[in-house]
DNA sequence: CTGAAAGCGCTTACAG
DNA sequence: CTGAAAGCGCTTACAG
């Protein structure tokens, strides 16, 4: 079944030696045009196929890069997290790298178990994917191979990441709102709740700051108890122009309570939201809402992990890419407004 | 940076002879408990890891399986392959098997290039999951390494498969639709359309046929136009107490339209659909849907590809996985109704 | 321009 | 129970 057609088999058909196929076939130089054509020739007719392992057992690379996820991330509902993945996996290829996914079981990960495909040597890297424990970050610092992480970081910043802008993404929208008049605007969102929650809202408030704007406390609504679930959002009596709502779901409800309040969206109150998912969509109307770059993202991770293999394992520190605003039908200007 | 300790590296220290180091570690016999034990140690104090690809090189497998998935199956939102792709790479890992995903970009398909992975003898297996044309499965036939299909079979059937069992899920859920006294049951879908479309429709027949209820046509209600997009439902003026629709969204949409028309779900109508996702959620009421059993599916596929791969690549034929019926609020007994 | 030799880190017979 | 030898399929100096 399996064809194993070597140099060796080329060479001996040809009457030449392995090395010289081998030159040819990886255009080294060293070998006439001429045999060049020969060997390339002979070796497509003999349905030859290179053999990466080979090369990886001679430099000690696999020319495999491990990504791993953990096991919550991706439990349930097709994740977001897969979706970097398949970028990590489309930009590695063109620096001849594979991508492994590994999912990282709960078990595993307080157990503080390092991944399989480092302990066989299966990867020259590691890719870490979303957030993981403390405990877990600090045994990663045992592994002898270059890791960095994707959409989370540090706080002791000992590895390089690549995060979402949240801060540099809201005060672009916020500007936005700005810019089309709005001056009464509000955010919506537990700015205690996470790190992103609270970027976010400090793009918002740099943005005010900018334009002269005093934050009124008012217009800060929040959305959830302290145990993260969604509350009923309580509107001020006076009304901002504009929302600046921390995720869709928010403004998806943000809107639905609006409009059962009587008021319309955009007419009366335009709404931004972030991370551009289903809930921006199913609404009416679909929310202007700011889309997690992931492409951009995962193409970042994978520049900096294969910088770190051919370059040296050099710290590179944290990236930032910000996301792209989707616009909809969610925000009007403030002149037309009434 | 990079460790290399090697079973040489552990045999020179213990002054013994790597052959025994590599039986110790691999459990193999021919080695006392005792050295066994003092190896395995000494190889833990020296951080030595097993070198997978030396491995790979004497017995010329890769230890990795490639799935294959079209550029234009994960374009866009996160797409329910890579949830596939997720269980994949779990259930290799069982078999010491890790998974490397290839998006076939669209130019690759239609220009009829294997994957690189195949070339680059990356892989010991292809997975490929989803549809793709028929001229790529026709060059397929050449590859020397087993391949199998998830979720796509080929007419010709020269590849083993791993299918939805859509006509199975559709006759069961018909078939507790009828359990709950329903007699009148009506159809939306183009069973024209695609074979899973129609693969639904003959369950749903086979159901009424068992219990002899004649199917009506007027029950059976299109759904899209020939360029697929979705139509106005036109619900017929004796309405059935209960429809099968051929996916959530257009359940979604039948729903809608049934309340528009004043009539109440599930009170007045029942209603079941298929594929489980986010439209079945956000509808209110929910929709009980089949979901696709992801996980199954994937795990019959590595078991599949494994046991070609160890067992001698094997006809398997086609094996269908039924899904997961997921019950929500759309469906009420018939008697109660009114 | 061409090739013989050594080596990457294991495993698999085969001897002792 | 232990180990010397050969080999997996390449590539990297080094000679000629």
């Amino acid at each position: 079944m399996k064809n194993n057609v070597t140099m060796e088999d080329i060479a001996k058909k040809l009457k030449i030696s392995k090395v010289t196929v081998s030159k040819a076939l990886s255009d080294k130089e060293g070998v006439s045009e001429e045999l060049k054509k020969i060997i390339k020739q002979t070796s497509e007719e003999m349905g030859y196929r290179y053999n990466t392992m080979a090369k990886s057992m001679k430099n000690g690379c696999s020319y495999n890069i491990g990504v791993i996820v953990a096991e919550h991330f991706v439990n349930g509902t097709p994740s977001f997290y897969l979706d970097f993945y398949k970028y990590i996996s489309l930009y590695l290829e063109g620096y001849d790298y594979y991508g492994i996914l590994q999912v990282l079981s709960q078990v595993d990960e307080e157990n503080l178990n390092l991944p399989k495909i480092y302990y066989e040597k299966k990867v020259d890297g590691l890719i870490i994917l979303g957030q993981i424990s403390k405990e877990y970050i600090e045994i990663l610092k045992s592994i002898d191979i270059p890791v960095i992480f994707l959409d989370f970081y540090d706080e002791n910043d000992e590895f390089d990441s690549i995060i979402v802008d949240n801060f540099f993404s809201s005060y672009e929208i916020t500007n936005y709102l700005i810019k089309k008049g709005h001056k009464e605007i509000g955010f919506v969102g537990d700015i205690y709740a996470t790190s992103s929650i609270q970027d976010r809202f400090l793009g918002y408030y740099k943005s005010l700051l900018e334009h002269y704007i005093v934050l009124n406390n008012d217009y800060v609504i929040n959305d959830r108890d302290e145990t993260g679930r969604y509350i009923e959002l309580s509107i001020p009596k006076k009304i901002p122009t504009a929302f600046v709502c921390n995720n869709d779901v928010v403004g998806y409800n943000l809107i639905n309570k609006l409009k059962d309040l009587g008021y319309k969206v955009p007419e009366d109150v335009s709404v931004v939201a972030f991370d551009n998912t289903i809930y921006a969509t199913i609404c009416e109307p679909n929310i202007t809402s700011i889309a997690i770059d992931t492409e951009e993202m995962a193409k970042n991770a994978v520049k900096i992990i294969i910088s770190k293999l051919k370059r040296g394992n050099k710290k590179n520190g944290r990236v930032s890419v910000k996301g792209n605003a989707i616009y909809r039908d969610s925000v009007t200007g403030v002149k037309q407004s009434k």
